[in-house]
DNA sequence: CCTAATCTTATCAGGCGCGGCCTGATAAGCCCATTAGG
């Protein structure tokens, strides 16, 4: 409040994804997993996806934000509980199936992908999801790949002026028109 | 208001090639990150 939201608000549609909407049997499924499972791997991701009927992206999104939002028990405790009373072949949670894809596979990116992806970063290394998903296109992979490499690289890089998150989509055009 | 989407930062880990660097993937965020859409 107190802000000039009533001012310049054109807000450019689809910086942001559209909001996923979870349907009840969606989240149901979605929680009893994350009830014994909070930290599913790739593969139980991906498989979850294909049973609610969603992308990977947004399963693995999910627990996230769940993480966030129920602390149920910390990690710490869990190992702490593990020792106290050694488990034999109990894993810290039952589904964590060794022989199942955990990380996803390291994706190798061709000199031509990095050049697109590096010339885009040059100029903005902010993209909304529509930039993000053109990309993806361009380079053929997902959305969600494309996202992290602009991730890793604004770190690496050290990118500036955004430490209280994105500025205004509005003021980064403006930004970048007036610095050339 | 609730919560999906986004961000930064720190860390794990694969590939390359043989010690350690580069960089993609993952997780946390602390008085429990911030922002914003429905």
């Amino acid at each position: 409040m107190a802000q000039d939201s009533s001012s310049n608000r054109p807000m450019p549609e689809n910086y942001r994804r559209d909001r996923t909407k979870f349907t009840k049997e969606q989240l149901k499924i979605l929680i009893d997993t994350f009830n014994q499972m909070p930290y599913p791997g790739y593969a139980t991701r991906r498989r979850l996806a294909l049973e609610i009927n969603t992308e990977e992206s947004r399963i693995h999104l999910w627990f996230n934000n769940r993480r966030a939002r129920y602390p149920f028990r910390k990690r710490e405790e869990q190992k702490e509980s593990l020792e106290s009373s050694q488990d034999p072949g109990q894993d810290h949670f039952p589904e964590q199936i060794p022989s199942e894809q955990v990380r996803q596979c390291r994706t190798i990116y061709s000199r031509s992908q990095l050049h697109t992806l590096i010339k885009a970063f040059r100029n903005n290394p902010y993209p909304g999801i529509h930039c993000r998903e053109q990309l993806a296109e361009d380079i053929g992979v997902p959305e969600s790949k494309v996202q992290t490499w602009f991730q890793n690289r604004r770190s690496r890089l050290g990118v500036q002026g955004k430490k209280k998150y994105r500025m205004n989509p509005l003021d980064k055009a403006r930004d970048k028109t007036k610095k050339k």
